[in-house]
DNA sequence: CATGTTTCTCTACAAATGTCGATATGAGCA
DNA sequence: TGCTCATATCGACATTTGTAGAGAAACATG
């Protein structure tokens, strides 16, 4: 389950709104970029094709999409490639730069300490 | 700063040698999977143009490839990238799934643990 | 019902990516 | 000095990705 850039951006509105009509998910994307409807539903028949999503339910002839897959199934193999390929496999050189780069908040340091202290039990 | 998953099999080569020639990359990326000189001389190529690397020496007509970036400079819009697209900038969730799906050596939590240590005080 | 609007379908295209073969060319050895 | 081997150069091609337009088809509303 390997997706790219832009479908990743469709699948994360999908995930968010539960299902959702195309013109929807431009309308939401193009809040950000400018992009025409056109291009925002070619990927999202080829989310189709892939069978990541479905034609949930039809009102009229608008199309309400649903993913098919959960962000654990997608993100679970992207982030082991991600992980071999830019990091050599190092998960410390990984955490580091999560330290570094990103601003980690007091609620994001509190849930990495539950999470160690979850593992020491295990 | 964007590379390709083939492009990075290369530079993690090149950052951990130091210095090689496109013979040297193509045997060890042939050690894990099928795929002849041509092919790997041309990521080669495409990286020298992309002045990720430059032709740091030559003896004879072989030529020592040498990386003109970091890791680092490689590896933090990368991420942020990935963080925002896979996760929605959720840094829980990747903490959670690092947790969950990669196996967190002692040495791994110590660091961790460090980390956070490190992060309190400043 | 005629017409404008919304949404879908289909096709197309450039750039990036992974893949490789043909061929030139320099180097070393017989 | 010629031949063989290693390496480099160049061009090619299929597939993926981001991008969009043309036109069909259903809908809503005056």
């Amino acid at each position: 389950m390997k997706l790219t850039s832009f479908e990743l951006d469709v699948m994360q509105y999908l995930w968010q709104q539960g299902e959702a009509t195309s013109p929807q998910v431009h309308t939401n994307i193009a809040k950000n970029r400018d992009v025409t409807y056109s291009t925002v539903k070619t990927i999202i028949d080829r989310l189709e094709q892939k069978k990541v999503i479905k034609r949930h339910r039809v009102d009229g002839r608008t199309i309400y999409y649903q993913a098919v897959v959960t962000p654990k199934e997608v993100q679970k193999p992207m982030l082991k490639h991600m992980l071999q390929k830019l990091f050599a496999g190092n998960k410390k050189v990984l955490m580091n730069q999560l330290f570094e780069q990103e601003e980690l908040s007091q609620e994001d340091i509190q849930y990495l300490e539950n999470l160690i202290k979850r593992n020491k039990k295990s």
